[in-house]
Formats: structure tokens, sequence, C-alpha cells
RNA sequence: GCCGAAGUGGUGGAAUUGGUAGACACAGAGGACUUAAAAUCCUCCGGCCUUUAAAGCUGUACGGGUUCAAGUCCCGUCUUCGGCACCA
């Protein structure tokens, strides 16, 4: 369908740039610090499958952003790389017994050819891998900096467990009780794990979102993971004995209405209050809820179950003797796993009173009044205390701070914050993975290893098949597992787990500040020239995954003095996700997968990054129409016929076609800079359509417009910059300056409308003034005729726009 | 259930601080060129009513409100998408 060589011409030119390293960038001490940019993407995982549509999405949009910045005299980082440890490439392994290494490798040159074919600015001279040993000795290193700081520990609890990966998982890792990676449902397991003490950063994960340009979407994602209460802890006596249960409660004012207590199955003090009589009841209880995964105990969230301990507490506002109970409603993971309940002000506790007929007992009320509750009354704001001995009549608020108050003078409890952010599972049993740099001693116990001895490379192992018994198939491996106590010196077996998906991706944006670095991870000269990312741009999947890890990493390596600032990305921004034909999600199951390679052969790159910039606004999701990048494609078909069928003036253009060129050079900077492609686009199109309507072209218009093209269609602005006569790179050219006189025009259209509805509109002057308009407004024709007989009640005119007049 | 984002032609989407709704494209219809097709170029293209034309009415999920004026601001409802989900 297309005249234009854009095969020859886009190979052309990617080999131009590559010959001629157009796009290296070293640190520039004269370049001022405001004009330092760092424009990151998210860098792929190199999967068997080649790139996706989504990809070029984003890197399409910071390319632009790039070579835009760049011709506006910036000095810009853009670099790209591989994420490439990962469960596909080992469970190919598995399948087929190729080297994890080896597929990823061959998936990285694919991913590298595929990107490169769109004709991307980055600096290649920075790509790094994060499976790479020159790569993951700092990954280890960055993890031996979290042991010292006592951030990473072993632990043996209950976690999550995929029987598919046969790996444990993280809590971000698990979505709707199944595995994010293979939706296979998780339960749980005990076995022993290497855990990241994130939740000590929670306050500064919470409270340094502030200062981010991130979408509200995302950072209320974050909060809501981190999810801080105000409450307190309250302390309950048990009857008959020196034990006392202390409970988290958000709501101290409804202590009053405490009818019974529950605790969660796993919390210590079940075995021992349990009565004799009891004791039977509970084990069962216990028993079945430990088979239960955690999908199936929120599944029977609407049915409530438990059992009476035979335990009695007391209540310390009032001395009322309380029962005890079990249930799985409570959480061993939150809070102390153990709650009062107040049927009266708490819906899952009214639902547990109603099914065991617990006394429910009204402490807080709309109104001061007592009334007979069909539900649980949980307003948090505006209600009135009942039924609470001196705290009666207060609002809730207040009984709030008083109640804490009380509590803290008499020792009954204290002000308490809580979390439901929980400590990061570190560990997974696979093999493809970034080997944890400890040792196990028979003398010493966990021993890092030294510094010196980094990185610790993987073994070569004869079978990937994970174990599934908590152990990877690392530990089948003698002669790696058994090494010496770099203490001792003594006998000493080697940490067999290896570290999850995301720890690589954690600093990878440090890294390429500096990417050759074989003393430090990254040179605190460069990472300050640098940091931090100013533009981050990826897909909306990593809310609290990705995001959230590397904010936890980079705000530890602020505090060791590795890195000078507080966050690693200042700017983010979510692509939308691109959709199949008619709106479904993209799936091989549903075979409407669109290949770029194929875009690329049929449309060209330029087509192509051009389509994906010109279906909407970057950060929604937008149905593919393959339909629809026929009409780019036009327009660079159309562009490229200007050049073939005109020859080069060099006169003037004529006045209106110069001001049109001067408003595009202002659209297309100030969408540019505000990430706005599809309208900047929109612009390039009416100026082409209207130069259409001359018969010239005029060279210094012509040059002008190929400048503002070359952000978006690089390999072809590339061309007709050559064809013009013009020395080649227009990429390194500088951006083309506006006159503001001529974006403004002279004539304006003013609408006139009677009683608010549009009757006529007017050519006038700019700037005219109300008098003049109202005049003009008043001898039109149109208007005259529709005002014949009435009274004129009211004019009013908005100067440039229109004028309005009131008539009966 | 809670939190967040969003609802504009047949489709993707435009619309500075409230001021001509539908830019720019796609699809569609008609025409020019051609032996023919493709490509290209030109015209039309929200709905309704008249219809030769002009004009008129209506229209931005739905129902109200503020205002001379609402896609835009306020209140309520519905729908879709994304996230969380017994977090005390």
């Amino acid at each position: 369908m297309s005249k234009y060589p854009f095969h020859e011409i886009e190979k052309k030119w990617q080999n131009y740039w590559e010959e001629n390293n157009t796009f290296q960038v070293t640190e520039d001490e004269s370049i001022p610090v405001e004009k330092r940019k760092y424009v990151l993407d998210m860098f792929p995982y190199p999967s068997g499958a080649g790139l996706h549509v989504g990809h070029p999405e984003g890197y399409t949009a910071t390319d632009i952003y790039c070579r835009f910045l760049k011709m506006n005299g910036y000095a810009v980082l853009h670099p790209m790389g591989f994420d490439s440890f990962g469960l596909p490439a080992e469970n190919y392994a598995i399948k087929t017994g190729t080297h994890p290494e080896v597929s990823t490798n061959r998936n990285i040159d694919k991913f590298r050819e595929q990107i490169k074919s769109l004709g991307f600015c980055y600096d290649w001279s920075r790509e790094v891998s994060t499976h790479t040993a020159d790569y993951y000795k700092w990954t280890q290193w960055i993890f031996l900096k979290l042991f010292e700081k006592g951030l990473a520990y072993e632990s043996e609890m209950p976690i999550n467990f995929c029987p598919s990966c046969k790996t444990g998982l993280a809590n971000e890792e698990v979505k709707d009780g199944k595995c994010e990676r293979c939706g296979t449902q998780v339960i749980r397991k005990s076995i022993r794990q290497w855990m990241l003490r994130i939740t000590a950063y929670a306050d500064r994960l919470l409270n340094e979102l502030d200062g981010l340009d991130w979408s509200d979407a995302i950072k209320t994602m974050q909060r809501n993971w981190i999810g801080r209460s105000e409450g307190a802890n309250v302390i309950f006596p048990l009857e008959n004995s020196s034990d006392s249960i202390e409970v988290y409660t958000t709501r101290p004012d409804t202590l009053f209405g405490a009818t019974y207590m529950v605790l969660a199955p796993e919390h210590p003090l079940v075995q021992k209050i349990t009565t004799d009589e009891q004791k039977k009841a509970v084990e069962e209880y216990i028993t079945k809820t430990s088979h239960k995964s955690d999908l199936e105990r929120t599944d029977l969230a609407k049915e409530k179950s438990g059992v009476f301990t035979g335990a009695y507490a007391v209540n310390p506002v009032n001395d009322e003797k309380i029962p005890v109970w079990i249930s799985d409603y409570v959480l061993i993971t939150y809070g102390t796993g153990a709650i009062m309940a107040v049927p009266a002000h708490d819906e899952r506790d009214f639902e547990f009173a109603q099914l065991f007929n617990l006394p429910v007992i009204q402490v807080v009320s709309e109104d001061g009044s007592l009334y007979e509750l069909d539900q649980a009354y949980v307003a948090k704001e505006d209600g009135v205390a009942v039924n609470s001995a001196q705290f009666t009549g207060m609002k809730t608020p207040d009984v709030i701070r008083e109640m804490i108050k009380w509590l803290e003078e008499t020792g009954r409890g204290k002000k308490t914050v809580n979390y439901k952010l929980r400590d990061w599972i570190f560990s997974r049993q696979r093999y493809w993975g970034e080997p944890i740099p400890v040792v196990h001693c028979e003398k010493c116990g966990i021993v890092p290893l030294r510094e010196e001895d980094l990185p610790l490379t993987l073994p070569e192992v004869e079978s990937y098949t994970p174990t599934g018994t908590g152990e990877s198939p690392l530990a089948a491996i003698e002669d790696w597992v058994n090494t010496t106590c770099p203490e001792c010196g003594g006998k000493a077996k080697r940490e067999t787990n290896t570290m999850p998906q995301w720890a690589g991706s954690c600093w990878y944006y440090l890294r390429f500040i500096d990417p050759h670095n074989t003393e430090e991870f990254v040179s605190s000269e460069k990472e300050k020239y640098w940091m931090p990312v100013d533009l981050y741009v990826g897909g909306a999947e990593h809310a609290v995954l990705h995001l959230l890890y590397s904010r936890f990493w980079h705000k530890v390596l602020h505090d060791i003095g590795a890195v000078s600032t507080v966050e690693p990305f200042q700017r983010l921004v979510n692509q939308g996700m691109i959709l199949g034909e008619g709106g479904v999600k993209m799936s091989k199951s549903l075979g409407n997968v669109i290949n770029p390679d194929d875009v690329i052969k049929d449309f060209g790159s330029d087509s192509m990054r051009m389509y994906e910039m010109f279906m909407g606004p970057l950060s929604v999701s937008k149905p593919w129409a393959t339909t629809g990048i026929s009409g780019v494609h036009r327009f660079l078909d159309r562009v490229w016929r200007l050049s073939e069928e005109r020859k080069l003036v060099d006169e003037n253009a004529p006045e209106e076609l110069d001001k049109l060129l001067h408003k595009t050079i202002k659209k297309v900077t100030h969408d540019t800079d505000n990430l706005e492609f599809n309208t900047a686009i929109s612009q390039m199109m009416i100026f082409i359509n209207e130069l259409y309507k001359d018969t010239k072209l005029y060279r210094s218009m012509w040059e002008k417009f190929i400048k503002i093209l070359a952000p978006y269609a690089p390999h072809i602005a590339e061309e007709l910059w050559e064809k013009a006569g013009n020395k080649p790179a227009v990429s390194v050219e500088s951006w083309p300056e506006y006159d503001d006189a001529k974006t403004v025009e002279s004539e304006v259209t003013i609408v006139l409308q009677i009683n608010s509805k549009n009757r006529s509109k007017v050519e006038m002057p700019k700037g005219s003034s109300k008098e003049v308009l109202e005049k003009a407004a008043l001898e039109n024709s149109r208007i005259k005729e529709l005002t014949e007989g009435k009274k004129i009640v009211k004019i009013i005119t908005v100067p440039d726009k229109l004028v309005n007049i009131i008539a009966r």
C-alpha cells in the first residue's frame, strides 16, 4: 500500500546511529544540573515469546521524550537492559534440558534485535542483564549490606507456597489466593525462609510517597498495601491466671462493649488456657483450620466458625468476666493475633455473636440514646458514647483519645500503630536466581560471605527440577554446598535458596549509571550526576511489587550512604494496556496477539511508533486496530511524497501557512513536553494537510517540520533531512523555536448567542473591546432579525470569545 | 463490601482557567483518475424534522442542581475497568 522505501531507510539510519555512537552519553560537568535528565523504561523480562506490542508503547513514549530533550540541549541518560532471572527460563530448562543461561541469552539477543529495530535512542553501551555474574555480584553485595543492618533474617513460619512452582512466595505475589505467575492456588507451608525486614521501613515508605510525582492511583495502592492504622494495644488479664491477652484495636472507645474475646487458632496462649472440657473441640477446630488455605479461609467469610476455650478474661474497664473463643476470622499475622470482640460496633463480631448467641452491648449511639441494633453501628466520626461510665456522652473521637490516655495512665494499654505490610519472604527454592551469599557453619551459625569472595556464582546442576521439599535444586550439588566457614574455617554448608526475581530489578537503575564499574556498584560522583530518575515509564502491574521493593532497597542504600536521594523514581507514568481488537485482552488463547515484527514488516517502525502514540493518551488502555495504523502510515507517506514531488524553494511561505507552522511547533513542543503525543501528531497532520493545498515546498519551513517530526518518526526524518541537502543527523540538531506572535490569529471568530443559544458568528480583530463586540453583535443582520420586537435585558461579552444577548 | 480510575458519533479519540462539542484519524457513502483494480485526490459523514436550500430542535452514561452559559463545577444513581478483601 505504500510507496516510500521505509525498510531501506530504517536500516540505513539505525546503522548510522550505531556506527556514529549518536546516542552515547557521558557525564559532562559543563551541563547544569537542571539540564540533566534520567529517563528510564521498566526493563523487560526476555521471554521466549519475544517483544509484545505493549513494550514499544512505553519505550516509544520515553524515546520521543528523550530525543526531544536532547534536541533541547539536555544531557539525557536513557538506558536499556534485561531482567533476566526468572521462572520461565527455568521451567523451559526443566522441560528441554537447555541451560537457563543458554535460552536466556538467546532470548536477550532476540529482544535486543527487536528493540533496536524500532530505532530507539538507547545508549547500548550501558546495557546490563541481571543474570550475569558481573551484575549479580552487586545484588549479592547489597544483600550483605541488608544482612549487616539486621534487615535480612531467617525464619521458619507458615508462608505462601505455590505447589506448581514449588517455591515460597511473597505476599505481594499472591493474587486472589493464587500464584501471581502461574495461577495455581497457593497453600500454607512451613519452611525455612529468608525474610527482609521491609516493615522497618513502613513509615518511610508511606510518608515519602507524598513528595513523588506519581499517579494517585499507584500512590493509593501503595498506601493501602502498607495499611497503616492507629489504635491501642489493651491488656485483658485472664481469670485465675497470671497470663493476659493483649489485643490491638482501632476502637478503644468501644471497650465497654467488649463481650467476648477471640484468639487466632495459631495463638500461643490457646494451648495454655484451654480447659480440659474444651480441649477436644479446640484441637479439632485447630486441625480443621490448619488444613485450610488462605483462600478457603477467606472464601468462608460469609460463614463464621469458632470454639469456646473454656477460659475467661477480665475487661479492664469494668472488670466484667468475658469468654475467650478461638476463630479463624482472627489472623495471627496481624496485630497481636487476638481481638476484643465488640459485636455492637463491628460487623464481623456482630455476625459471630449472632451465630453463637453472645451478648451485644451498645456503647456508641447516633444521638446518645439507646436503641435496638439489627446490625453493627460502626460510625467512627460522629458517634456518641453510651453505657460507658465516665465517657458517656462524649463524641467518639474524644473517647478514643481519652480512653488511650486512661489506658496509659493505668498501665492497662498503650497507643499503637499497626501496618498490614509484612516482611518480605525473600528466598525461593529454585535454581535460576542469585545465590544468597551466606553459609551455615556448624560452629558460628549463619555467616555472610566476605565481599571479596563475591560473586558467588551459580553452579552447574544435573537437574533443574525443584524438589518441592523446601530445598532448591542447588542442595543436590554436594561439592558446591559443602564449603568452609569464612569466619572460623570450619565445615559449613552454603545457603541453597536463591533470591526472588525482584532482587535484580530493585537496583538496576543504579547500575545503568555506571555499568562497568568493577570496584563499586556505582560510583558516587556518577550517581550524584544522574539520580534520581526523572521519568520512569512502565506498566501498572508492579504497583506493589517492584515499585515497593525497589523503594525499600533504595532507602536502605541511602541510609548506608551509598546513594544520595531518598527516593529512586521522582516521576512515574504508567502506560495503559494495549488490548486486542474489540477491546479484549491480547492472549495466545484468543489468537489476537499482534506481533511487532509483522507490523514493522508491513508498515515500518516509524509507522509502528507513531501509531502507538496516536492511539490515545499514554496512560489509558486502548484497543489495537490494524486499520488504524494505515492512517499514520498514510500520513508519513504523504510527507515523503512532498519531498519527492516538489522542489525545495528558498522563498518565504505565505503568511497563513507560516502562522500554521509556528502554531504547529508550539503545540508539538508543549504536547511532547507533557507526554501528550496523540495531539502532537494530530497537529502535524493538520500542518501537512494544509501544506498539500500549496504547491511549493519552502526550505526553512520544511526543515523545521522535519525537526519536530524527528522524535516521532526518526528514520524518515533523517532521510528527509539528508535529502534536503543537510548533513546528518537531524537527531542532534536543535529543536526549532517558534515566534509566539505568529501563533495568535489577528482575527477571531466571535460566537453570537441569544439567550445562550448560538445564533450567528462574526469575524473580529483579536483584542476588540467589549463595546466594539457588542456593537458588532447588535448590528449583525441575523441577530437584528431575531431580536426584533424584543427587549434586550442584558449582554454578556467575553473578549475574543462570544457575545450573549439576553432578550425577552 | 472498601479504595482508585473512567463513561463523548459506527470506532480510536479531541476540546487552556466553564464560553462554537465531535479536532485528527479509522470505518462507511458518493465522485474523479484508470480498460480495470490498487494507490492517490475531492466531497459527505451524531440524531431528529423538513428537505431545493436555509433554518430549527436535540445530543457528552442516567436523574437533579449552580450559572447568562456545563463534556467541564456540585449532589445523587447506574455501568465498566483496575486494586484490596475477615487487617480488628
